[in-house]
DNA sequence: GTCCACCTTGAACAAGTGTTCAAGGTTAAA
DNA sequence: TTTAACCTTGAACACTTGTTCAAGGTGGAC
């Protein structure tokens, strides 16, 4: 244990794997092209993750919780202050990289061919509706508790969109018109 | 040759290719499994598809062919209509299928990880939103062209959310609501 | 020092991968 | 029937994969 960057060869390890997944796909994602990347032996990897599949959890976990963030609530802004930032937060250069989007790309694909994937992709999926519609709420008191989670639904959908077609290289321009429509349908009337 | 379930062996490899890719993902696309699915010998696969790549190659080909449908012209109705209809084909009962979307899904992430599969993807992308912002063109012909590519390109992002968002599971009323969405920014003033 | 629990290594194994190819089958024209 | 072009087969190949494990290292408690 020395420099700082030797340490927590665990976190190294499951670094590696979001890196290859988001560049490579899956089909990256091997023991040994995840050893490699994190710089340590082939079988440290399944010393901290028993599974492959292990890993690959891990990984969707740690996607789905820096997701979630998106729509935590803050509580030194005022509401609609809040709601409005987790709308643009949607496009924040740090969130709109290729890296961030290739990954959740990838995870879908995975949720889509295994069960066990998919479940953890759906509660994921079903918290983050749950923040934003939460965040509409607080915004907009006047809303019943349904009429929130509809215009979540909506505006999820806008923004998986958002997320999808910024991937594929739609210019920038839509994607600013698609985060002002998104408000449009969280602050309507 | 006789019973008509028989012939053609390469589209029904192609057939089988794509099959497997939407309930598997990827990794389930083996060239065993691609014949044991399409019920023909091992080495079949291999002599009317030159590599694995050109197979999946064949596969997104197939895909895209299916999408660009979607906005293909149709001399039998008026413009606009044929318009309403383009944008309500997406909702279609038959392309709203898990084996569909599925597919859609797990090229986009292939094309994300492998450049000749992005460059196929990209080309197909980029004729959709041809096709698009010409149907918008007939419909209201009083828009200039970049204005047309502009609600195209938007309307591509709610379509792509839908496509994305239909597969994570979300109540279809919310898909009917995204469907009046992309009508509204196509038939705007 | 001695211990002990933990961390780290890479060789080894069995199973699966894409690809090749010699062998044989089928079809239709000559 | 002979011929030739095409189709179809599955064994065999070299290579990659996930996983296991014996061996050794490390650091602190005693």
């Amino acid at each position: 244990m020395n420099s700082g960057e030797q340490v927590d060869r665990q976190e190294r390890i499951l670094e590696a794997a979001l890196g290859l997944l988001s560049r490579h796909g899956i089909s990256g994602v091997n023991m040994r092209a995840v050893a490699r990347e994190a710089g340590v032996a082939l079988g440290l990897v399944n010393y901290y993750y028993e599974d492959k599949s292990s890993l690959i959890r891990a990984a969707l976990h740690r996607i789905d919780e820096r997701d979630l963030k998106l729509v935590a609530p803050d509580p030194a802004s005022a509401p609609d202050e809040q709601l409005q930032k987790a709308l643009r937060r949607v496009a924040d250069p740090e969130l709109l990289t290729t890296q961030h989007l290739s990954l959740r790309l990838h995870l879908w694909a995975l949720a889509q061919a295994h069960e066990d994937f998919a479940l953890i992709n759906a509660a994921a999926f079903e918290r983050y509706l749950d923040g934003l519609a939460a965040l509409i709420g607080n915004a907009k008191p006047e809303l019943s508790g349904d009429e929130c989670r509809e215009r979540a639904a909506d505006i999820v959908v806008v923004q998986n969109g958002m997320w999808l077609t910024a991937l594929l290289g739609v210019d920038e321009a839509s994607i600013h018109r698609s985060i002002a429509r998104t408000e449009q349908i969280a602050f309507a009337a």
